[in-house]
DNA sequence: GCAGTCACG
DNA sequence: ACGTACGTGACTGCG
């Protein structure tokens, strides 16, 4: 844990760990190989008693050789603040969550899973009987000649390996074959059944009826938490079918689910950056920033701005936030090119600080060869003037995103780490289960519930002062469904 | 073990 | 001239 902020785990080069390893010389030894079993995974439990102490003594004093390098780097890099003040508290938090963990109506479950793996059956052999043979559906490589050899139906884009055929391309077919409608409505299914209906099953304490995931501290280069086995920072909630996944994630009886959503946190973190006084003036006035950007792009009044055009103004806005180019504006708005660098010019002049705010992070990005967010996390970045035109590219938008990205995470682990504190020192039943990167969700007791919704509100509200008041919208449910607040 | 696909913020 | 939005994890097929 100690030294995932020096590096960029995942992305580039050995992770701390290993820098250090290296240096010291240090090769450990996985305990398959020790054991003989290659990479067939089996349990520690079945590893005989004196090779598991050996393992488990090399473990704790290869970690504690990793001490004193790993905060030497953290000094030499004014990471140690950081550390004490934000990763190291929020470790125990963390670890609390996992152990809750989350409890599940199993018998929900499984009645889903029939339902669906009916309705996949039936899929198939509409496929089947329009396409006139038997295929491996799941396969692109088979689907891709189906669909464009057999079929000549006209294909998209390609991929290293053959023919595109992700949800996109397919949707550009509807219409022009009966199979179009049925394989996107079996990959929804499919995806729904093996990934969330079994996965989560599979993954659930039989005896205790609850999944606990892991939160994984030390994977996102911007200071973000994952979620594995089970991911559960992923639920459906775009399509009401997926949504109904979240039915299954329930309280414990006398208890209920609290969500609480920090809103539009990305762009009040860019605001208070950049100070850009449009931004500034709309959140403090408690105006809704999307419809005003909408008014601005498109030229009209706040009062006259539709839906559509609301919805537009959100991709626009997180597009620019993210360094989006007019072409992949256009892509997925279905405008033209020529539309979408418009949008994206009008953006700026709406909002003409946030040009100085992209300049100034790739400069410092160039010249101190890092980027930092409010609370000195940092993601460092290689030489660029060296990288092909289109890496070089790529850098600057994740240099571009971190601090926005990782203000934020620094912002929701401090309000977790003070609310862990405040409900153990109140002795309170209530308890935090799940962070979904803006999102908390608690287990509230129900007598508690009125009191700890307002301190979890003005705890998470009250995380930090910025230029513009932090919003926090909640929900209550007897299930993830129920309690999923609203955008 | 990689590639493609798709679920989320 | 180039490829085309940031950050993740799980599942399936295939060499």
């Amino acid at each position: 844990m100690l030294g995932a902020y020096l590096t960029d785990p995942g992305r580039r080069g050995l992770g701390l760990k290993d820098q250090v390893f290296q240096r010291l010389g240090i090769v450990m030894t996985p305990i398959s190989q020790l054991i003989g079993t290659g990479s067939k995974m089996i349990s520690m439990a079945q590893v005989p008693i004196r090779l598991a102490a050996d393992y488990a003594g090399a473990d704790a004093d290869m970690t504690l050789r990793l001490v004193e390098p790993i905060k030497s780097e953290l000094r030499r890099h004014s990471l140690m603040n950081l550390y004490n003040s934000i990763e190291l508290p929020l470790l125990p938090v963390l670890l609390k969550m996992e152990m809750y963990g989350v409890a599940l109506d199993a018998a929900f479950l499984a009645e889903l899973e029939r339902t669906l793996a009916e309705q996949i059956r039936v899929l198939e052999h509409e496929i089947y009987d329009t396409v006139g043979h038997h295929f491996n559906i799941n396969s692109t490589k088979q689907l891709g000649d189906i669909l464009f050899g057999e079929l000549k139906l006209p294909s998209g884009r390609k991929t290293k390996t053959g023919y595109s055929v992700s949800a996109d391309v397919i949707e550009s077919l509807r219409g022009k074959h009966p199979m179009v409608d049925y394989l996107l409505e079996y990959r929804q299914l499919t995806k729904l059944k093996s990934t969330y209906v079994d996965g989560l099953l599979a993954l659930m304490d039989p005896l205790t009826g609850r999944v606990h995931t892991s939160f994984n501290q030390t994977v996102a280069s911007s200071g973000r938490l994952s979620s594995s086995n089970p991911n559960l920072q992923n639920i459906p909630v775009r399509t009401e079918v997926g949504r109904q996944i979240r039915r299954a994630f329930i309280a414990d009886p006398s208890f209920v689910l609290l969500t609480a959503d920090y809103s539009q946190f990305e762009l009040r973190i860019l605001a208070h950056i950049t100070h850009e006084p449009r931004l500034v003036e709309a959140f403090s006035k408690g105006e809704d920033i999307h419809t005003i950007t909408a008014a601005s792009l498109f030229n009209i009044p706040v009062a006259e701005v539709t839906k559509g055009q609301r919805r537009l103004a959100k991709t626009v806005v997180y597009a620019v936030l993210y360094g989006q180019s007019a072409f992949g504006l256009a892509q997925i708005t279905g405008m033209s090119n020529s539309e979408a660098s418009e949008f994206i010019k009008r953006y700026h002049e709406t909002f003409p600080n946030i040009k100085g705010y992209v300049d100034s992070t790739l400069n410092q990005a160039r010249i101190q060869g890092y980027v930092n967010t409010l609370f000195g996390r940092k993601r460092f970045f290689p030489e660029m003037r060296t990288l092909a035109f289109n890496e070089r590219l790529a850098l600057e938008r994740e240099a571009i995103n971190m601090p926005i990205q990782g203000g934020n995470a620094d912002l929701i682990k401090i309000a977790m780490i003070r609310i862990q504190n405040e409900l153990e020192k109140r002795k309170l039943k209530t308890r935090m289960i799940l962070q979904v990167h803006d999102e908390l969700v608690f287990e509230v007791a129900v007598e508690e519930l009125e009191r700890v919704k307002r301190l979890i509100k003005g705890m998470m509200e009250g995380v930090a002062r910025l230029d513009v008041p932090i919003k926090v919208e909640m929900k209550v449910g007897r299930n993830w469904y129920e309690a999923e607040p609203m955008e």
